[in-house]
DNA sequence: CGGAGCGTTGATGAAAATCAAGCTGTGTGG
DNA sequence: CCACACAGCTTGATTTTCATCAACGCTCCG
């Protein structure tokens, strides 16, 4: 009778040939249950949402969807991660977010119907949830309160952009690559027995060179020269920081 | 009786004690009604938001909040410019977003309930609409529908950040420089008889220079360099854009 | 008339993009 | 299992761009 009340009959029927294995299932639902874009929601609606949704794997390089495009689902990432990018006419890259396990995508633009400002590739090999637009806003109409927390979300994204333009307007190179690292930190930051965080994701010059409005080679002389200092280790598409508290300070130091 | 069911007495019961002139509550109405924020609200709500807003006025260089402040006002600017700035430890400032009448600030801080990530400073004089926090907030639960009218309003600002930082990584600054004044057009051109636009707005170098990321010295170089070329006409914080076609040219053209 | 704020211009230097060449680790296919 | 191709990485040399420093002109206003 859930069926009956929102009206997604079609939705609800469909889930059995659909959906063979119970563990997916499973998967869907811890993964919205702690998606803060859903915190608080009724356990009836959440319900419908694991009933309706889709799961995808995205291999690295992948893309979910391209700048332009009109949005008809809205993602979750499950596991992996995505990267939100702009291209430039002349062919280069800007990340302009890193959405981890957890995060939206799409939201935004699937409910004001707008076209993507930039497009989201897979930055690593991800699995994804998909849940059809026409739900997600159904879900939200049941329950307005949700809309809080998505405008939490894109408040969120739109503080982190704008500091990210004071940096680009007043900052040193090294600083903004400093930035772009501690942010991953907090992302997939995995600490280790000896104070050491390691970043648990490929991660490339050039991906930390789009990351921080930079090229890949100023990023290499860059950790280079943290490395001789002891400051972090790398390796191919391998980070570690050593020392996390030296490149806080080089984020905060005056000048 | 409107009183009675959304709750906020004391504003009504307020009313006649501070709103003396006809006109202001005039000028107060027709601002809200033309506001993309509010439209599609009933009448009723436009009506009590009218009743509780107050008019301030702020003198240019004054600021309406600081960053780290936290929201206890919707503004809502009536006539003139305030812009959105945020300051660097070195005490330069950055311009993040130029408000014209219409345009709404501070909302989104208020209904999450988080301090300000930049403060706001009035760019010309201006006469700007308070609502208290509460009212605004009560009036959209009244109609939620207005929720997407304010996600609309952030996820455009969203937008414009990314396609800045998008500027401000891969651009030089002549095109930055050209994108920010082309901006300006958008939002206070007034189109001249003979194609050219002037900008009805007082407008220094270093304002330009906050826009785009760089530094008054450069603004001024580039000006001058059009000028020479007659793409503009420019005067002390006056400036007139003769061939807007030639700018939009700067901004597209490859490389 | 004098000063404050805005604007111009020049000289200089630092930062970082660009161009170029070669190295290294990883994975793949023979 | 080896070789080899490729993607990622390093390093050096060169050049461009722009910030910075500095000095001075203009004009508005008290």
């Amino acid at each position: 009778m859930r069926v009956s009340v929102l009206g997604w009959r079609q939705y609800i029927l469909d889930v059995p040939q659909r959906r063979e294995k119970w563990w997916v299932t499973t998967l869907i639902q811890q993964t919205l249950e702690k998606c803060t874009i859903f915190k608080g929601i009724p356990a009836v609606l959440l319900t419908l949402l694991t009933d309706v949704a889709e799961i995808r794997h995205y291999a690295r390089g992948e893309f979910l969807y391209h700048q332009g495009a009109e949005p008809d689902w809205v993602y979750i990432v499950a596991r992996g991660m995505v990267r939100l990018v702009q291209h430039t006419e002349d062919g280069k890259s800007i990340t302009m977010h890193t959405c981890v396990s957890g995060d939206p995508l799409a939201l935004v633009f699937s409910l004001i119907g707008e076209p993507f400002s930039g497009g989201a590739e897979a930055a690593e090999d991800s699995d994804v949830i998909l849940l059809p637009v026409e739900v997600v806003w159904e879900v939200i109409q049941q329950h307005p309160p949700l809309m809080l927390n998505v405008l939490k979300m894109v408040a969120g994204r739109l503080r982190e952009a704008h500091n990210r333009i004071r940096e680009l307007s007043a900052e040193k190179a090294e600083r903004r690559i400093a930035r772009s690292t501690l942010r991953l930190v907090e992302k997939v930051g995995v600490p280790m027995l000896d104070g050491a965080i390691h970043l648990d994701m490929r991660l490339t010059r050039q991906d930390l060179a789009e990351m921080s409005g930079t090229t890949l080679e100023t990023v290499s002389r860059t950790l280079t020269a943290w490395e001789r200092e002891a400051i972090i280790k790398s390796s191919r598409e391998r980070l570690t920081i050593l020392q996390p508290h030296i490149l806080t300070g080089i984020v905060e130091e005056l000048e």
